[in-house]
DNA sequence: AATCGTCACAACCGCCGCCTA
DNA sequence: TTAGGCGGCGGTTGTGACGAT
């Protein structure tokens, strides 16, 4: 479907004077935009929006299909592998929300960039630190990654009825998410996100693995799996070992 | 039950670059 | 060459849903 709409003629006086709808749109609105579109094509918006008989501007149209009602949109829901991509591909591009959109299929770049406003900055702010700040990009590229990667390797595991394995190698096991295509190339594997990269003053990369981590450091009676659960801010993402882990190396003030 | 705060997401706004007449 | 229109992008706001008090 690639017929760019043609121009309507008509134009009555009422049309050109009449009052621009804004906010929700309504099932008739979508109903009419649906329906032309599949006839005439989308594109040249503002025509599109005359021709439509919607009372609405041409970006709001295109905002409204792009975004909603186009058929190949996936909305919500947004998976562990769509959010290591997000991950990964924002400390590459920063807030080039389309450019990373273009790598989530049927993702749009307002619901990525949505995403990284309610989720990743709310991460942010709970470690009371700037969501571009050197601290915050650490923990998300030696912590939060590394944590994704796991998890998704334990549900691919889980799947195939060998967990245990995975769990035990997952640090340092290759695993390939993406298509080259997607990453240049790259493969993203947790150890790719290990200190030896990193700029901070942690020594050894052996005391970072999330797993040694409460032997190591943290010594307390506390129940980390029931914390975890009783603090859904927490997204399954940061634990309490990792605030104190953060606090340790990265100079959190928590 | 009412109120308040927070969250998630849809929609709008302003700016910029490209295209075309 | 240039001015105006348009589409795309990133930032911001508005609002409904939902949970806590």
């Amino acid at each position: 479907m690639d017929v760019k709409p043609r121009d309507c003629v008509h134009q009555s006086n009422e049309d050109d004077h009449m009052e621009l709808r804004r906010g929700p749109w309504t099932v008739e609105e979508d109903f009419k935009l649906i329906e032309y579109i599949a006839t005439h094509g989308e594109g040249r918006w503002n025509s599109l929006a005359r021709c439509a008989g919607l009372k609405r501007t041409g970006k709001s149209c295109r905002l409204r299909w792009l975004n909603y009602l186009r058929p190949d949109v996936r909305r919500g829901n947004i998976t562990l592998e769509e959010q290591l991509l997000i991950l990964e591909l924002h400390s590459r591009w920063g807030n080039r929300w389309s450019k990373i959109a273009q790598h989530l299929p049927g993702r749009t770049d307002n619901e990525i960039k949505n995403y990284w406003r309610t989720r990743v900055q709310k991460h942010a702010k709970q470690l009371k630190c700037d969501v571009n700040s050197k601290q915050f990009k650490d923990a998300m590229r030696y912590l939060w990654m590394p944590r994704l990667v796991e998890r998704i390797q334990a549900a691919a595991a889980t799947a195939s009825y060998t967990t245990a394995e995975v769990t035990a190698t997952s640090t340092t096991t290759s695993t390939s998410l993406f298509s080259d295509d997607q990453l240049g190339g790259a493969q993203v594997t947790s150890s790719s996100y290990a200190l030896e990269n990193s700029s901070t003053t942690v020594a050894s990369s052996d005391s970072f693995g999330t797993r040694e981590l409460s032997g190591n450091y943290y010594n307390h009676n506390m129940d980390f799996q029931s914390l975890e659960q009783n603090n859904p801010w927490l997204d399954n993402l940061f634990n309490a070992e990792d605030f104190y882990f953060l606090q340790q190396q990265f100079n959190f003030n928590m």
